[in-house]
DNA sequence: CAGGATCCTGATTGATACTG
DNA sequence: CAGTATCAATCAGGATCCTG
């Protein structure tokens, strides 16, 4: 019998090809935080202070942008690195893990870049075939 | 300089890597909707009926499942066949594009692999740090 | 069987003000 | 500078009832 898919008891295949699905979910969770990704990917670029990644990951307010790098903190994807001065300074860099994100980032990135065309059409047809 | 990091205005690059990262994050956003990557991995398996998939995917209401495979149909991600029959009866599968989702997906489920565990480790730490 | 329409609640997010 | 604290608004998700 085929093991069923729940979000709340672990163990489930991943098609005919994966496993771990679970923790796999949590991951996507923390990394689709309406921020996540885009801090992870402004940090990709390097070192960056809380200031200047507020700066370059438009939008986000002070509030979210410090909860997601406390919860990408948590993880052990970003260290955070406290330099006692006045005014103080605080410096935020990926770690191993964090990087080796990179791969599977890539891939995501790649499947959308082949499909990006095909799923703005499939949406326009699915939002015509609404209209009629 | 450097593009700006921005949810709402296109284009920026992803690291020193790729390009494409807002219909990406539209993507993941996608994905992992609480239960979008349930339905497409149980939909990896092979097509389903509705109340089949309901039962696969442990949790998931009726108003969520259907809202999930809507949002997945319209992306062109889940193809959905009607047959107008008394009762009705609607069969879903993952179109082509659905299943080439399967590489990025199986990227981020190794990256879980190799990870996990230091994942589970970083989070103790946290814990214990916050703790003392 | 499959799913539309409502109502309702807790979690997320944002704006604002304050601080070491 | 880099936060914390608080309040208000928004929203996703679930429970329930109904129908072709």
């Amino acid at each position: 019998m085929e093991t069923p898919i729940t979000p709340t008891e672990p163990p489930h295949t991943f098609a005919e090809c994966t496993r771990v699905a679970v923790p796999m979910i949590q991951v996507l969770g923390r990394i689709s935080g309406r921020w996540s990704l885009y801090v992870i990917m402004a940090l990709m670029r390097g070192p960056m202070r809380f200031s200047e990644l507020r700066r370059q990951v438009h939008g986000v307010s002070q509030k979210m942008l410090t909860q997601t790098l406390r919860e990408l903190e948590e993880d052990g994807i970003v260290h955070r690195t406290v330099t006692p001065i006045i005014p103080p300074r605080v410096d935020y860099e990926l770690t191993d893990m964090g990087r080796e994100l990179q791969a599977p980032l890539t891939a995501i990135s790649e499947w959308t870049e082949r499909n990006g065309d095909r799923v703005a059409r499939a949406r326009e047809r699915y939002a015509a075939a609404k209209g009629i």
